[in-house]
DNA sequence: TAGATTGTTAATCGATTAACAATC
DNA sequence: TAGATTGTTAATCGATTAACAATC
């Protein structure tokens, strides 16, 4: 379950494969920390709540640079934008959404993207209804277009993220034509498995799957899945 | 990003944490297959589609049993029972849902929870408007209780995973009761970050989190993330 | 039998861990 | 200075890989 590989620190050195996937968890932990005014933290105050050791995260650490200090500990704020910066969060990702029906709809209205950096920047639909209505609970406010638009608007923003709230049948389509106008992530909501051409180099979560696989392997643990 | 340790095959062997987190990969891929009517693969095809290298499948197969046949391949449909039920995927998992707002109506109404092997078992909400309405689209149908009824209602019928869909602010409170009442998994829709008490071992899975991950460090790959 | 492909072996590679020197 | 905690070292552990004997 690789995130990335050959990932660059500043100084040229590649950053191990095992310590990138854990950088989002401790990216977590630290806005937990920050949100509770802590203002500086020990590897061992960190580890302990990111569910590490803290040779562990020490050495995850030191893969980006130095940010700690001796004796003290890391400033939450500072380690945190380090962390950020690393993982390519410290700017806004444009999202289209393809398909506005009951969940799409919600979604849009949910605020959850936005919160978490994405800004919905184009939502398409098939249904004459649909198309031309605005949804004012964006920022900016978003028309519902035809999709017969989506590749030029995805041209026009630069979105590199969509999102399928469709119904099944109409998903694998919409993966395809997402796909061929360059979208490098997909969040599928369809209840059906998308493939993507032969080549295409696929990293495949099924968020379903992973529930059940969590609750049948850890009895006792929890997961907070964030959607 | 382990997903189980020390999970035990029937021989009494462990399965190392690295193959249990492929075998979801393998399964989702045996899928595809499995619908085309392919019969029999070979670990070369389906390394080749899963992503990985031909040796590494049969290294992580072997750790399940022989169930692969020398000169001919893997029988597909018998091949997915075998990882299927090494991952537990074999029954049903009741779930709970809380918050039938938009977004909770518009989940239970999708189907996509159905479709996985999740039977939702029970729906709550503090909305007097909401409490006593039924889901009809549900096999059974079901009626939302009120949310005081959640521990009793989750003991009743072994629930272990949570979907939370209510506002950002009651978040968090219903996650505590969740994990108070037994729940072993929560998928968390509410744009909030949640914490679990001190002791709880936690497995955080951003999803908006990871998608932007994904666009940045694999500009040319498409992560189809089935919610 | 001959060709094909698995399951396993052994060597290589990378990740984890505990201990501690460096230093605030 | 004395106490605390980082960043790094070196040894251990586990995962990956390529090659091939086993066998359908």
């Amino acid at each position: 379950m690789t995130l990335a590989r050959g990932v660059r620190a500043r100084a040229g050195a590649a950053i191990p494969d095992a310590t990138v996937a854990r950088l989002p968890v401790y990216l977590r932990v630290l806005g937990v920390f920050l949100e509770r005014g802590v203002i500086t933290v020990s590897s061992e105050e960190l580890a302990l709540t990111a569910g590490v050791t803290s040779a562990k995260l020490r050495k995850d650490l030191s893969h980006l640079g130095t940010y700690g200090t001796r004796g003290v500990g890391y400033d939450v704020g500072y380690l945190r934008f380090q962390i950020s910066r690393e993982l390519g969060l410290t700017h806004e990702w444009p999202v289209v959404v393809v398909g506005v029906g009951h969940l799409g709809h919600a979604l849009v209205h949910y605020g959850g993207f936005a919160s978490r950096g994405f800004q919905i920047v184009g939502m398409f639909d098939v249904d004459p209804d649909l198309i031309g209505t605005t949804v004012t609970a964006l920022q900016p406010p978003r028309t519902v277009q035809p999709l017969s638009e989506l590749e030029s608007t995805i041209a026009a923003t630069g979105a590199a993220i969509g999102v399928i709230a469709t119904p099944a049948t109409a998903a694998q389509g919409v993966c395809d034509r997402l796909v061929a106008a360059g979208i490098t992530a997909i969040l599928n909501f369809a209840p059906t498995i998308l493939t993507v051409p032969e080549g295409t180099e696929l990293r495949q979560v099924d968020l379903g799957l992973e529930l059940q696989i969590l609750a049948f392997h850890e009895q006792r643990k929890v997961a907070a899945v964030q959607a």
